[in-house]
DNA sequence: TTAAATTATCTAACATTGTTAGGCAAAGGA
DNA sequence: TCCTTTGCCTAACAATGTTAGATAATTTAA
């Protein structure tokens, strides 16, 4: 009866070889490339065992765009304790969601894509931390405060979205800017914390 | 021989009728339901005649894109017009793109899709009444002028893909705020457009 | 230990997709 | 009238998600 546990364990592990599986080829070839026979050839199991581990292929998606959520909030969480002042903090912030998009470009395309209007549990989650830090940064409360916040994640969103779709297609519009995507991006977002911030906060 | 003119407006018809009908079917259910065999079903041609009007299915898409963009640059144009001063401008830019977004939903989502890097010279040519207009109201030229409008485009796109988000998995967020979605969109803007206005403009 | 039952996995098939090859029939030109 | 071109179709292909049913392995019960 103790195997219950090990054989639990074997099965998460094809689940989780699954869900590697996708992202791999998702990093590779793109989300369209990922396909359930070829996620079945690189477990080196038949197609339909992904149907005993997942509903459907967007049940498997949709368990990749929350664990990738998890994911950001830890980012998230460890660059803010990186940084002392609640300013400092709302840079880190953002810097960690666009160091997040860097290295899981996919995964965040898929995370942010407006095609799939996902609500996430997860991601109301992950805004119990940034929502401290804005309050302390913008002195709102409330309304207000959600409103700031929500202009802040449309704000980062659309950069991020947009710098990554200049990239992909070698706009000029960041060979004109001499700096690096991540410092442009910074620029950006240090504006909007600078215009948000109250004098008191601005004055660190 | 004169014919060749008829035929040619026939058969651009035919690439009409198809383009309708790929729209048509992704109103009323979603742009994976649009398919080349029901695009012919809808036209009352067989499949093959789609391959005789577009390469394949993406360029059939493109072509979409292209109209919407074209679609959106008139809609700047007729809003801009109708208000006076830069800064008014500026707000009827914002809302052009939101009563658009909002008319023509699913043609947006796919035209600001994050997964479909398309780079258009149609969005280009839009940038240039984009341009006048925030250079009036910022005072600013050159690299910061340019900063300034990839700052509005992220807010914008950022603001109305979220909400429109929002609305489809009927998020909490809109029912906290007492208002209308159009109204709440046009608070933020305002508050952008503020940010950034000089003193100068600000006055009127 | 052995028979039964359960579980893990596979093969084969289905319908739906984009796309292409090849043919037919109408129209136009000689 | 015959030949060529044009417009369109039927039929097929391969790739996709998904399911049904069979088989092999393992666990349980006797």
């Amino acid at each position: 009866m103790g195997h219950l546990e090990r054989k639990k364990r074997e099965q998460k592990n094809i689940r989780g070889s699954i869900l590697n599986a996708a992202i791999t080829i998702a990093k590779s070839k793109g989300w369209n490339a990922v396909t359930i026979r070829k996620i079945a050839e690189a477990i080196e199991y038949s197609p339909p065992i992904v149907y005993t581990h997942f509903q459907n292929k967007d049940d498997l998606i949709r368990e990749i765009i929350i664990q990738g959520f998890q994911k950001l909030i830890q980012t998230n969480q460890e660059y803010v304790v990186a940084s002392k002042n609640a300013k400092k903090q709302l840079l880190a912030l953002s810097v960690a969601h666009w160091d997040f998009a860097v290295e899981n470009r996919e995964l965040y395309q898929l995370m942010f894509s407006i095609e799939r209007p996902i609500p996430n549990e997860e991601a109301e989650r992950g805004s119990l931390l940034i929502k401290d830090i804005f309050a302390h940064v913008s002195g709102k409360e409330g309304r207000e405060l959600d409103s700031i916040i929500f202009n802040w994640v449309c704000l980062l969103n659309g950069i991020i979205g947009m710098i990554m779709q200049f990239e992909e297609s070698e706009h000029p519009f960041l060979e004109k800017y001499a700096v690096k995507p991540r410092d442009l991006f910074m620029q950006f977002m240090q504006r909007f914390i600078n215009s948000i911030a109250t004098t008191e906060s601005l004055s660190n």
